[in-house]
DNA sequence: TTATGATAAATGTATATACACATACTATTA
DNA sequence: TAATAGTATGTGTATATACATTTATCATAA
């Protein structure tokens, strides 16, 4: 009684466990930080690339903009950012805080490690892999 | 000013993106059909292997217990599946309904829609990243 | 048989994600 | 300038995910 369709092999349910445990083997590095890999990301696009509107860090992540806008309320709450009102009203402007600096500097060496883990992993494999997940943008 | 460590790079960054553009890809072949990716996944399992627990469904996805927990009562409150008391009585045991089947065959098709489209990006690549893919068991 | 440990599942809480809709502000055009 | 279109953001709702805790039941050992 096997169905038609082969759907043992299905793309989204194998990106989808491999996106839960990516996800948790960082996290587990980042245990005891007080931040997790979401937070992370967005502190050290904050960084990276200076004080920015939510759709702009959205952009950079390639996140929902609502979700972003989540993350950021999170990470207000724990005083991580500073948020200004610019020129444009509409807007508002995201910078990370001192306290999210020494957070962030704290947190850089567990991504790396987590980071590595994943590489050594996958070694070899890595730029298939990642030149793979850059395809998906055209979907 | 550039950091110690390079972040652009960051896997976890890269699989989820890659994760939610593959879920929305399927989700939108699903338009109309009245269940996402999430929910065809736990009916072709429930058609595939019959009956059973929630707890080896969510080992058949590799998923969470307790996501498959919440997954399960959004079926349920579709009836598109049975849900029925073994002997064991701590079991609640699953199984797909008529209703269910009916739902099932409407999305097969949808399913290897989407599911040809994602392979067609990645001709070639397929059986690397899923092996990649399949590696991240041992995190 | 009773105490204890193991197992199946639900629930509470926090966060992640998507989409529809609402709101406020800006820019443009008639 | 007034009307309209566009933009930035927030909120409501549903679902996905993880982890801690609780409850009910089963299995086993004293």
């Amino acid at each position: 009684m096997k169905p038609e369709v082969e759907f043992s092999d299905c793309m989204c349910l194998s990106i989808r466990k491999a996106s839960r445990n990516i996800t948790q083997a960082y996290n587990e590095e980042f245990q005891g930080i007080g931040i997790n890999i979401t937070q992370f990301s967005v502190l050290a696009i904050l960084f990276g690339s200076g004080k920015q509107t939510i759709t702009k860090v959205a952009h950079h992540l390639g996140a929902e903009r609502t979700t972003v806008t989540r993350a950021i309320a999170i990470l207000e709450k724990k005083k991580l950012i500073n948020i200004v009102l610019g020129g444009d009203k509409r807007e508002r402007l995201i910078a990370i805080s001192k306290k999210g600096m020494e957070i962030l500097d704290l947190a850089r060496p567990r991504w790396k490690s987590a980071q590595l883990k994943i590489e050594h992993l996958l070694t070899n494999q890595i730029d298939n892999l990642r030149s793979n997940l850059g395809r998906l943008h055209h979907l």
